[in-house]
DNA sequence: CTAATGTCTCTAGCAACTATAGGTTCAAGG
DNA sequence: CCTTGAACCTATAGTTGCTAGAGACATTAG
């Protein structure tokens, strides 16, 4: 059995994080010591080691949820999980497109600042006026 | 002059937005009507209108805080504000390069699975191993 | 045995909003 | 002129996914 503090080692994720988990429901509620310190068999190290992985791909802790309850029945189809992944995908997907938008915006912004005073700043002046913006980075439509 | 509601839907920002954005002082309190109703004026239309769009960019708060407070001062040298811009396209970058791992895993994750049991699921297997993984998404931070 | 480290609970804080409750003001229809 | 309903007001609490701190108890190395 490992404490907490060699657990949070060996799955790559903060003490304070783990009872964080326990706290939510995430995580079971830990076997005690005699000294009511938690301790952790390799099972409880495995789902760990499965919520870091899956924070690290981006999931949220909801979807961790539903996956690990999916994972808990191992008879179901997997039709919810792998829905559950493309949702995830299409978000980084989502992510990327604005984000390669962004992007071009800033490093023209970069390129056309040409260390002057702040008056000519094009910098200032892009971010002031979504009107010379070269693409539509808005996420939101104006109403007027 | 123009009440909160048409403040906001001519920014493209929510009503409560704008009353937080003055309570954190990103905004300066507003004039108020006779009946105690917040009123703007075109100039503050385009101060909501600056910091909405460099939101939409990506800068945090405090950046924009910094941004306006150079724009508030325009007889200075721009570096300032082209030092935001940098690190702001810095940042961006960053987040992108890990996104395209993010998504390459993702991609894979999905190919492979095949539709049957949970017991069988590669999404499920996937996420609980990641020596499955070809790249080491690990060792990049979470934010996405 | 003692000192250092690890662990415990509890509370509060972070960004950047969003939601709710309970009240006031305003503009338009009858 | 009056009423209805939308829009406004304040204040507080909730969201996500943790992180930090305080003060007390447990364990371990020397």
């Amino acid at each position: 059995m490992l404490t907490i503090g060699k657990l949070g080692a060996r799955a790559g994720v903060k003490v304070p994080t783990i009872r964080y988990y326990e706290q939510i429901g995430l995580l079971a509620q830990a076997e005690r010591s005699s000294g009511n310190q938690r301790l952790y068999s390799h099972k409880a190290m495995e789902r760990l080691a499965f919520i870091r992985h899956s924070r690290d791909l981006g999931f949220t802790l909801e979807a961790i949820r539903d996956l690990l309850s999916l994972s808990d029945n191992p008879d179901q189809s997997c039709a919810a999980a792998d829905a559950i992944a493309r949702a995830q995908l299409a978000e980084v997907e989502s992510r990327l497109a604005r984000l390669r938008v962004l992007k071009a915006e800033l490093e023209r912004m970069v390129a056309q600042c040409a260390g002057g005073r702040i008056a000519d700043c094009r910098v200032i002046e892009v971010l002031g006026d979504h009107a010379l913006c070269r693409s539509d980075h808005r996420l939101v439509e104006i109403e007027t």
